[in-house]
DNA sequence: GAAAAGATCTTCT
DNA sequence: GAAGATCTTTTCC
């Protein structure tokens, strides 16, 4: 069941993609409080060869499978995390991949934890975990609670999102499933 | 029980 | 522009 709260997030992946651009990111770390407004994203469902849901839920994507509202977050290749938002209801594995951010507050912190400053600090999925401190302890959170909540804002005009191809996967590529906020600095570029 | 692939990032040439 | 790092999860024998 879908609690009321995120309800805007029960719609099929492309609109609730679109609705979390321009959306923020609160995470808490002890006394320190960084928050970020999400600029790029990607989705991913069920019926998608690409997405971990694909074959079925297990253990690992167990929270991708929750209802909307909740956090589900992966290691890959061994060294990064990624950071998804479940959307949809229980049951059905969807959610949205957060691909970059644009830091808001604790702007000092975010750098420091990277190693890097400026838009290299969150410019990429791994870069945004690393950048605010999310690891898999959060896999399965619910993001209406800290430390780790999402913020909801006036979805964006429709001519300030630009639509692409997917970007770092081999399956199923020219679904044009990743969504960005135009002329935005933070947005991870594809890799030439 | 073993092997392969993976929604990436960094570093080197 | 290309390849290495590094390790978890899944799948197959």
């Amino acid at each position: 069941m879908v609690k009321d709260e995120w309800k805007w997030l029960n719609v099929p992946v492309e609109a609730a993609a679109r609705r979390l651009l321009g959306c923020e990111l609160v995470r808490q770390i002890d006394d320190l409080t960084l928050r970020a407004k999400i600029v790029e994203v990607e989705a991913y469902d069920q019926a998608d060869p690409a997405s971990h849901t694909y074959r079925g839920r297990t253990a690992r994507n167990d929270a991708m499978f929750r209802s909307a509202g909740h956090a589900y977050v992966y290691l890959i290749h061994g060294i990064h995390n990624c950071v998804n938002i479940v959307t949809g209801v229980e049951g059905y594995g969807s959610g949205v991949l957060i691909r970059a951010v644009e830091p808001l507050g604790g702007i000092d912190e975010m750098e420091r934890r990277r190693g890097w400053s400026g838009i290299e600090a969150t410019n990429g999925p791994g870069k945004v975990c690393a950048a605010l401190g999310i690891t898999r302890q959060l896999s399965g959170h619910d993001i209406g609670l800290p430390p780790l909540q999402l913020i909801r804002h006036p979805e964006l005009p429709e001519s300030e999102i630009i639509t692409g191809p997917r970007i770092g996967i081999s399956k199923a590529v020219h679904e044009l499933r990743r969504f960005y906020i135009k002329d935005n600095l933070y947005v991870s570029k594809p890799r030439t």
